[in-house]
DNA sequence: ATATTATATCAATATAATTTGATATAATAT
DNA sequence: ATATTATATCAAATTATATTGATATAATAT
């Protein structure tokens, strides 16, 4: 059995997972930044972040804005917020169903 | 630049991603379950849900019991909820840089 | 027009995760 | 003691993901 709502959720805490992409949301966390902002900050190949950026904007995490030679990239809230609420949402569940044993 | 905070996070995200394991673990919020329960519910092989099942006792998400022939598992909601705190401060710390700004 | 800089993409490789099939362990039942 | 049932583990095969190196695109500056 497999909810589409889980896939939805296993896609977005997929493209959450891995200490790159992790700590870059982490980074964003700061405010927007662009491409070479964040390569220079953790040290790693510029095409490594763009591909790790593009995962984590494809899945909707993150938004870019584009500004002369520059794009920017900053948090996308909302779809953060939809993960915390999934998984607590499962802890209420399982709270609810303890108290009613 | 590697947290260790974010390493810490970045495993618990990645055993709870995947679809299989993200339908345990709603399946498990309603209360628990022994493996068997588990892969009929799921209608996969035995050996595959223990294996996915090893990988959420040991990232900490759920907790075994035993009890004569069978092993019963159920959340461990306290390292569920490490990782929605993780990213409500991520949230968090977004919306206050927003705000002053 | 040419050079430079920022970012993205592509192909090849390396690494890791998932799945399958076979077997092991451990508890219970006969 | 043997058989049965529940679960775990192991090795092999498959599939997915990450990383590197090379190149492309697109904006700006000279």
């Amino acid at each position: 059995m497999n909810t589409f709502k889980s896939q939805q959720f296993s896609k977005l805490l997929k493209a959450l997972s891995g200490d790159i992409r992790l700590n870059i949301i982490s980074y964003l966390a700061s405010g927007e930044k662009c491409v070479c902002n964040i390569y220079e900050y953790f040290k790693l190949p510029q095409n490594l972040v763009s591909h790790h950026l593009r995962i984590l904007r494809e899945s909707g995490l993150i938004k870019d804005r584009k500004d002369g030679k520059w794009v920017y990239y900053s948090l996308n809230e909302q779809n953060i917020e939809k993960v915390t609420h999934f998984l607590q949402e499962i802890v209420q569940k399982k709270k609810e169903e303890r108290d009613t044993c």
